[in-house]
DNA sequence: CCAATTTGGTTGCAAGATGCAACTGGTACC
DNA sequence: GGTACCAGTTGCATCTTGCAACCAAATTGG
């Protein structure tokens, strides 16, 4: 059967898969990140077929996570460059990052500043005066009772 | 054809990929963080086929996000619950929430702390002074390098 | 200029994944 | 004993994925 849409689930969390619940939107849009803008670049990088690369491309053109800007020499393609919307997703990916090395031997590459090249602080949540939270810490409510 | 396996690519995020790369184990972990420990449980509040719901979770106990444990009124039935590295999760959750909401309308629930009920700071990177970074203010490079 | 290659796809399968419904085997309740 | 619930399993139809082959336009090489 048809796997259901998520884009009317009231849950953010549901609507968003609509876009990254697919492994391939994931490494596509991670390879954006890392400076990839043609099909044959993300086709290669990543070692997608072809005919599934169109379809995410599309459908992640469809849902304003990259979009198809006019090739920068003048040349007839097309390029696809993250959006606004689309670099909203790298806290998405650097948690993912993060997970993966946590719990998978020594991690490889860092993440750092561009500044002083020092190390960045792991994604973590904090109060409202700074103080570090952790899961337990925190609770979902809605607005109305906020 | 065959889904390839990420299991073994160098890139971390691929390696998540492999237990959060797909709808329903992420539904079912935001499940788990929002309390549910019973098989009809998930079942229940997802939607979800029962076997695509047994297979998810087999998978998911396989790679260590949950852990069967005996029920807790000493019944026959086992109850699903996170392990340390799944509760890890928390903050790809709420990452992905948080994408979610921030293009999609007027957030409906907000995450506050449990000790001020104050809502708590969305999350982002931040430099080892403190210093708030955007996605082009970082850079991954190997440790090597580091 | 003509041929070969690259780019960005489309099309046609075969096999795997998903979803529904029906069924099973155990416990729990009355 | 009968009914209901829980946690699955099994079968079948449909959808998705992946490979390979093909294609047209543009670019490159000689």
């Amino acid at each position: 059967m048809k796997r259901r849409s998520l884009e009317k689930d009231t849950c953010p969390v549901a609507r968003s898969l609509e876009a990254i619940g697919d492994t391939w939107s994931v490494l596509i849009v991670r390879e954006a990140f890392a400076g990839k803008r043609r099909f044959c670049e993300f086709e290669k990088s990543l070692g997608v077929a072809k005919n599934i690369l169109t379809v995410r491309l599309r459908k992640l053109v469809a849902l304003g996570v990259l979009e198809q800007v006019p090739a920068p020499g003048g040349g007839v393609h097309h390029e696809y460059v993250l959006t606004e919307k689309g670099r909203g997703l790298y806290v998405v990916l650097m948690a993912i990052r993060q997970w993966g090395e946590g719990c998978g031997g020594e991690a490889k590459y860092v993440l750092v500043d561009r500044r002083d090249r020092r190390p960045v602080k792991p994604l973590a949540f904090h109060a409202h005066d700074g103080r570090e939270l952790g899961a337990g810490d925190m609770e979902l409510v809605p607005v109305s009772e906020a």
